[in-house]
Parts: structure tokens; sequence; C-alpha cells
DNA sequence: CAGTTTACATACATACACGGATGTATAAAT
DNA sequence: ATTTATACATCCGTGTATGTATGTAAACTG
């Protein structure tokens, strides 16, 4: 066979990430071939080192096509705009949704968590997945400054003395919600994440010096009734 | 060669640990084959096959190399002998210097950190590792269950109301350090795990409700001059 | 409609890793 | 002093992954 049109074309690339994703879930990234993934995607590795120059590139694009439109969400749902509530100082408050709906969308959207599944337990981070591994570490870093951005001006705003700097709170928070995630991931019956994540979150928040008691209502969403 | 001692044998084992440990941190555990592990043990895959049965039990020996006596240490030293102080029903200050100490362990201790390095990052948990994926889960579970209870006799012995049941504020207690740990092995120079880990973990108890203005000079340890 | 490029499929050459079989020198038991 | 089990070393067969080279039909181009 061969070419078969544009959007064709589009769809095996999809298709082999889709069978790499759930081959690297079960058997982990090393112990899977790209004859096995591209068998299961209805191909043959033809296919796969034409989409993809190797391994590590696929196992790349494989990570992005979840992180990507997250990370977007996330930026832009954390810089909503301001037609809900006029308080859009309030930076802190849009931390919480944000990060209340990520975690969300980890419960909820399988392939999400599937590829988090994958990122964290199923993949050794060597030499090869150098790219991959630097890409994590500046959306960390990305992550961890708006928190600190956050915390700085939600601190300023409500006149918060804050018991520990700015940038290691932040660093802290953000271990929190990671480590949650991790966790939860390695055993996903073990405990409900929406709940004490939005738990442990207010918690920390309120230990940094912050009265979190007026906004309560915002922080427990998707439960409106 | 042959049998030269059981005193002798035992140094082959432990030559062998060490040479994947190294193996396993800088190429990833698929990746490191026997061959080499023995190699760089000055040894053969002959002493490999006699000491472990495959590769997954010399991985699991090695874990447990490090992790049994951490384990010990925590587990006693959270019920240390309290001839120090006579407030050993303080459960929290327990917990607060175990984890203090665990921390430091592995920012000091290099072979304790190369091992958790090896595996959070350089290992893919499957089928054939179900061994240690179990046992992982039950130290955390043994781990959150002894937070369980230091907060929930803390918050008696201070009369403190907890915000959040104490079970699912041990897994945020749990989270929050596990999460500052793998990301500073991550990147190890981002920030000062001693630091950030005292800080955070006392920010995450006083927003749970606990005033911890009394004994606050006992948790910054390691800095008495 | 002929040529070119695209999107694959097929075939092959190379390279290890694993596990088991077998060999063997030495320590320990008798 | 034998015997025996131990603690390895060496060799080999088999399976399998990777990368590349080449084949080819369909789509696009002019």
């Amino acid at each position: 066979m061969a070419r078969r049109t544009k959007e064709g074309a589009l769809a095996t690339r999809n298709k082999l990430l889709d069978a790499a994703e759930h081959l690297f879930q079960s058997q982990g990234v090393s112990r899977t071939s790209l004859q096995a993934i591209a068998r299961r995607a209805g191909a043959t590795r033809g296919a796969v080192y034409w989409h993809f120059s190797d391994k590590a590139e696929l196992f790349n694009a494989m990570i992005e096509r979840v992180t990507l439109p997250l990370e977007a969400a996330f930026f832009n749902d954390a810089q909503l705009p301001p037609d809900s509530a006029p308080v859009n100082a309030d930076a802190l408050v849009n931390i919480r949704l944000a990060t209340v709906e990520a975690l969300s969308r980890i419960v909820n959207d399988a392939q999400t968590r599937r590829v988090f599944e994958v990122a964290t337990q199923k993949v050794e981070y060597v030499e090869e997945l150098r790219a991959v591994r630097q890409r994590h570490l500046a959306i960390r870093q990305s992550f961890v400054s708006r928190f600190e951005q956050s915390i700085e001006s939600g601190a300023q705003r409500d006149g918060v003395l804050l018991l520990m700097p700015a940038a290691l709170a932040a660093r802290g928070f953000h271990a929190l919600i990671d480590g949650l995630i991790q966790n939860w991931l390695l055993d996903q019956k073990a405990f409900d994440l929406l709940d004490v994540g939005q738990h442990a979150m207010n918690i920390y928040l309120r230990g940094l010096g912050f009265n979190l008691a007026a906004d309560e209502e915002t922080a427990p969403v998707s439960q409106p009734g």
C-alpha cells in the first residue's frame, strides 16, 4: 500500500501513538518493540520509521500530544477572562481553580491518566530521553514561578505575612500536588484525588498564613449541585 | 577460580549490587545487561546467576539493601526511647524528627540517593517487578498509618480541631514529603531539600490546625551552630 | 498523463541479551 | 584423605530489537 491522503497519514500517526500508549502502559517502554506498536496500530515498522526517527521521538510525541493542550489549559484558565468575577487580582483563586481542574482531568480523562502513568512509572529517564527530561524541568519551573507570583501577590493583597519565602513556598505547593498525583497514580483506589487534593491544598495555603474562610465556597467547585 | 569463602562470597554479592547501582543509575535498568554488571564487579555472569535467579531478584536485593535499614531507622527513631524528653506522648515531634532525618539521609548518603534515583527514574514498574511495587505500597501504607496516628493523637493532646479527617491529612503529609523528595531527585540543585522540607512540613501541620510556636526550635535541627 | 513525491510495506544485516549447560577449583564435611 | 557441595567461569543456542535499504502503489504536480 502507500499514501492514502494527508488526513489518512495523520490518522495513521495517531493510531501509532494510541497503540504506543497502551503498550507502554502494560509492558513498559523498553520492553515494547516498534514492531509491536506497528502491529497493534494495524501498520508495519515502515510506518513508524516514516513518522518518527526513532523510539525516543515517538515517545516524545506521545507525551506532547497530551501535555501541550494541558499546559495551554493551565496557563489560559489561570489567567482567565475576569468576567465571572471582578477579583482578577486574586491570583490565588486562579491557581486553586486551575489545580482542581488539572486534578479533575487526570481523574476523568483516561488518556491523560494513561500517559501520566507511563511517564511516571513505565519509562527509564536515561540519556536518550534527555530532551523529555529537560522539557519536564522547564515546565515544572514555569509552574513553580507562577505559583510563586500568585502566592506573593495574594499575600500582598491580603496583607498576609508569609512564614516562608514565596519561592520556597511555591516549591512546597508544587511538590504537594505532584506528590498527590504520583501517589494516586500508583494506587488509584487508595484515596480520592479530588477530595484529598483540595483539602491538602487549602491546608497548605492556610498554613502559609492565608485565611481562606471567605472564598472557601469557591474552592470546592464541581459540586454546585 | 571457585569458592573463596563465605565472607568472600558475600563480598562478591555486594560488589555485584554496587556495580548494579551505578550502572542502573547511568544507563537505566533495562539497558543494563547482567554481563555489564558482572564485568564492572570484576566477575562474570556465572557469579550473577549464582547469587540471583534473575535481574528482577537482583534489583529487589539492591533496593532492600538500602530500604530495610532505612525503614528500621524510621520506625525506631519514631518510637525512640523517651529519655531525651519526657514528652514521649507527642508523636508529632517524633514524626517531624524522623522525617527530617530521612530527608537528611537522602541528601547526605550517596548510596541511598543513588538507589532512590534508580527506583524513581531509572526503572519501569511492570509485571516482572510486581513484588517490588507491592512492597512499596505496603511500606507507604504503614507510613501513612503512622502519620495518621501521630496527627490524631497530637490533635487530641493539644486540643486541636482538625480541619480534615486524620487519614486524609496523613495522605497529604506523605504526598508532600514524597513529592519534595522526588522533585529534588530530579534536579538536585533546584532547591535545598532540608530547608524547604522542614518549612513545608511545618506549614502543612500549621495549616492542619497545630500551633507549632512552642516547639518551633525543635524542628530546625542540624543548625545548632 | 507522465513524472515525482508521499506513505508506507518488506527484506535483510547486525547485534546483543538471556538462560541453560557444562567445566572446575576450592572450601567444608566426614 | 576422600567426598561433596559451593562459588564461580565459559560457552552456546535462541530469540528478538534495531536500523537501513529497497520495493511500490497511490496521490499530487505540471
